[in-house]
DNA sequence: TCGAACTACAGGAAAAACACCTTTTTAAAA
DNA sequence: TTTTAAAAAGGTGTTTTTCCTGTAGTTCGA
């Protein structure tokens, strides 16, 4: 029986620590080693000539994050399985992730059984999504999508003025435009996001991480 | 040697089983069971005649939270050493996790043998603490303390209403008061929070966990 | 080169939010 | 029972937000 290796790449140093205990109990996997964000695991890659079979990889870290991780990966390493695993992120975030190249989406509130099935159905098929990540993407392709990737630069810099306590005319300001363009920034992002006000475009603001209180 | 028993209340089940897979490891340790919740804790406890030396406690948790929890405790069970084990919360939290009566408290980001060390000297001494609790108590005794307890139920409830895109008259018939009772109010937290408007307010209820987006 | 689509901007009106100040209710203390 | 303090509610006026509709300039592809 093939022995698989995995390489966490996870901020959190228990969890990764703990994670690794779970995995190298499973008879098929063994962890290679773990590394704190992106960029460390670029290094690693880098001077090792061998590589794991599968990634499991944070989203949220500082320095270099997931999706962008994975990026690299699918460029530099399309044989390397890439799964996220991760707490509770929204569909965006999920489907951002798969379009880096992750071949599944794991939530970290599985147990050690359904996690082995996971990585075996990940060596088996190439790919294992927990049904959040299932329901993200078929809402993605019915159309009921949150919103793929609607927002222009400009946008985000105006739902990040949003959250702060300006009023629109010292946005207009902050941003050298008029107030009323402001004006009609803020009602097509109401249309474009689906809220009544400006608490609405502030949370969603909040969920999509484009502010970070 | 003695063999110490650990509790862990953790409602995400795979962390939950990682942190045992370690704690398991330890050689004067091990985990008698694991709770996805305080109100699980409690049923437990209830129906065993044995306790264990030390409960390793999240805080956020659905059904019954880690500071609920960890008063029930202090109350009906004070010779057990409450641990918070959390990821990163803000200063209100860890002292209230203390004040509740918790012994320590741990942040993930810690590595095993430092967790090994911890928890040794909780059996030891009684206590441990991360830098960041040491920050918060030596912050609260200075007087620097963000803020203590300032808030009624009844605004913990408005703000929470305020971070919707409900109008300030659908909160007063939602919290069944006059639309002036409200606009009382808000006016009271704009002082008492040093904000002015309803952004304010949001960030500060969202800054402080009041609200969880 | 024509029009479709997009961006910046305006006017105006109605609704909601904000400010300030007063009065009534309620509940507890003296 | 009177006093007092806090909570709830009312009045009035200003500012900001929201909602419409509409125009001028630009870009870009057919």
């Amino acid at each position: 029986m093939k022995n698989y290796s995995i390489v966490i790449v996870e901020d959190h140093r228990l969890l990764s620590e703990a994670i690794a205990g779970v995995i190298d109990n499973f008879n098929q996997f063994n962890v290679s080693y773990q590394c704190k964000n992106g960029k460390d695991l670029i290094e690693k890659f880098n001077q090792n000539r061998t590589y794991p079979d599968i990634v499991l990889m944070d989203i949220n870290m500082p320095v270099m994050n997931g999706i962008e991780t994975t990026k690299w990966l699918s460029k530099n390493h399309p044989e390397v399985n890439v799964h996220a695993l991760t707490v509770d992120e929204d569909e965006n975030t999920i489907l951002k992730m798969i379009q880096a190249g992750a071949k599944g989406y794991l939530i970290k509130d599985i147990d050690k059984k359904t996690l082995e099935i996971a990585l075996l159905k990940i060596i088996n098929t190439g790919f294992y999504h927990s049904n959040i990540a299932i329901d993200a993407l078929v809402n993605s392709v019915t159309g009921k999508s949150t919103s793929k990737e609607i927002l222009k630069e400009s946008e985000k810099e105006f739902l990040k003025l949003l959250c702060t306590e300006f009023t629109y005319k010292e946005i207009a300001n902050k941003m050298c435009l008029s107030p009323k363009t402001i004006d009609g920034y803020r009602d097509n992002l109401f249309v474009k996001l689906n809220v009544k006000n400006r608490i609405g475009l502030v949370m969603y603001a909040i969920k999509h991480k484009i502010y970070v209180p």
